[in-house]
DNA sequence: TTGTACGCGTTATCAC
DNA sequence: GTGATAACGCGTACAA
């Protein structure tokens, strides 16, 4: 390991003083263009590279944005992770990645983490058991903004990207409303995140607007994986009267739901339409194709680091906006289409 | 913002060094028990965090790891992540990610970011144009480990976690003779990529050694998106005589494609036996079930930052080992259970 | 336009 | 078991 080049052996090389070589390699205006083209080739010449550390701990920032996610391996995750790391590249910032697997308890070490690792400010989406934010407390306090998305926390001081996810719901119900069912049922997840709660919502506004009963027996509460649409069908299967329509609240679930209602003989959508949400391309995989909301991971995470950064910079507002909800978009295909004309059907 | 607190801060309180301070912050044995946790009570109570850049500006190792990912919305490539993420942050790493969005310039700009980031070292999945590894020669001459996984580069002297895909293809491909097929197509990516490469050799290989004829008119070459799959598809249909089997080197491809010939009326596995690779989750989606090639990506994640950190705690041999092949794994499904008899059939 | 001198917060080294 | 001191490499107020 060789010694690393320093602004001090460049300035020796050319006899210059090191706050100029510093000037020159950062760009600074009262530079010589002569002496600044002079810097930048003995600095490549000389393999210099910036310590960022240094600068880091000269400047109070760090240039450096902190994600804490659930998993990385949901295509909907990935998918936001891909949008944050473009823009906030785009704009000179390190992304510090980790996950929470879906516990407190490494949320809190990774948010510990992000905070001493001085992170300029904090994206988070919360884990399934996450009942209380004061692990983020030290952010709130020195002023380092956190920024929700996705599932976020009750909390009303806390800044969020989310969709609305009363009013999705409320027009997946709608929609198989308008498809001629009249017994849904609706599968969700844990009711303690918002996410789930408020499509919960959402599926009830609906049934009432409709004049339709709901009753607790119509919501069967999942962590909606795999397995649990399996369970969820099976469960289905047994009601009676049976349901002819099926709202799910994660597009994964709702495929193996169907898979196995197919198993068992049910007609999708002729004897039980279903609606999924996430968009993701499964949908368009399964037979028949899945009707489901379209969710905009990419463009959650690129609105998430760009609304950061502006904030960082000073070009926002005093304050983050208290809540950011971006569009969302039910895309009908053929699991509920029961006329066969209804809707425009997406490719 | 207010002041942070530092060791000097905790120092004054307690009437003894800051050096003492640091010592009791990082369980130096040689350190009062009382003193320490004094030390520690103290430092919380104030609100102390480390500052993780004087640290790693004092001491020469920074505990980050750069990852360099073509793109993060695949479902291998976020499995990979994870399984990195997860090995790396129970080691006290943390991850410094960045996509080159397939293209050799942000490749070249991410490994630059890495460098000056000092990455005590990287982990590298190439883009589809990176025809030479020169951007890392940084690394390489200042004795920083890079390590190159699935994507790698021909370069003989590189690190790289790889499966064997000349193997696995191979694999595939014999499957498809021994359920009869003696006519089969190979859709395939970039060949100057290994992966594909390699998996076309397997290809290859199983015909000869099956007696099978090889001609390049077999061999589609296309970029194994959705839309290249239905291009293959319409041009398979065309063929004459029409192939009996298809190998292709990626799921999603595989997926569209047989998407497209199930329309054109073509019986899957009757009429065109179909393998895929990767085993993503879609697989079991499309019927039929899709045969495809496991290809472990948690795995292989956690297996890469594993080497990386035991090489950098100098635990593993000097150097690192030139090549980790992981294993993979055929799984037979409907997509070419011609029999019904023929190998376990997954879940 | 350029240079001098200091401090950011930590840890390694040496001395006690 | 503890402390004084220097050094890591950079950026910036101030001076010239």
């Amino acid at each position: 390991m060789e010694k690393e080049v320093t602004i001090y052996d460049i300035a020796k090389e050319l006899s210059i003083s090191p706050t100029t070589v510093s000037r020159g390699l950062n760009n600074h205006p009262a530079v010589n263009k002569n002496t600044k083209q002079k810097i930048i080739d003995v600095a490549s010449q000389m393999g210099y590279r910036s310590n960022t550390f240094a600068s880091k701990l000269r400047k109070q920032r760090t240039n450096t944005i902190g994600v804490i996610v659930p998993r990385l391996d949901s295509n909907f995750q990935s998918c936001v992770m891909a949008g944050m790391e473009k823009v906030a590249n785009e704009a000179g910032y390190n992304l510090i990645i980790s996950q929470s697997l879906e516990t407190v308890q490494k949320e809190i070490a990774n948010a510990r983490t992000m905070f001493d690792n001085r992170v300029d400010g904090l994206l988070v989406s919360i884990a399934y058991d996450t009942e209380n934010i004061d692990h983020f407390e030290p952010f709130f306090s020195k002023g380092i903004p956190v920024l929700f998305y996705d599932r976020v926390p009750e909390h009303k001081k806390c800044t969020s990207i989310v969709i609305d996810n009363i009013q999705a719901a409320y027009k997946a119900t709608a929609h198989l409303v308008e498809q001629g069912c009249s017994n849904i049922v609706h599968i969700s997840g844990n009711l303690k995140v918002n996410v789930y709660k408020d499509r919960l919502k959402g599926f009830k506004y609906a049934l009432m607007d409709s004049d339709l009963p709901f009753s607790e027996s119509s919501v069967i509460t999942t962590n909606l994986n795999e397995e649990a649409g399996i369970q969820a069908a099976k469960q289905i299967l047994q009601m009676n009267p049976r349901p002819d329509g099926i709202f799910v609240a994660n597009d994964n679930c709702a495929v193996s739901c169907v898979k196995t209602l197919k198993q068992a003989g049910v007609r999708i959508p002729e004897d039980i339409a279903v609606v999924g949400f996430n968009n993701d391309p499964i949908t368009r995989v399964i037979e028949p194709n899945l009707t489901s909301v379209d969710y905009p991971g990419n463009e959650m995470g690129e609105v998430a680091v760009r609304s950061l950064i502006n904030y960082l910079d000073g070009m926002s507002d005093v304050s983050l906006t208290n809540t950011i909800t971006l569009r969302s978009e039910l895309v009908v295909r053929e699991s509920t289409t029961r006329t066969g004309a209804t809707g425009a059907v997406a490719p």
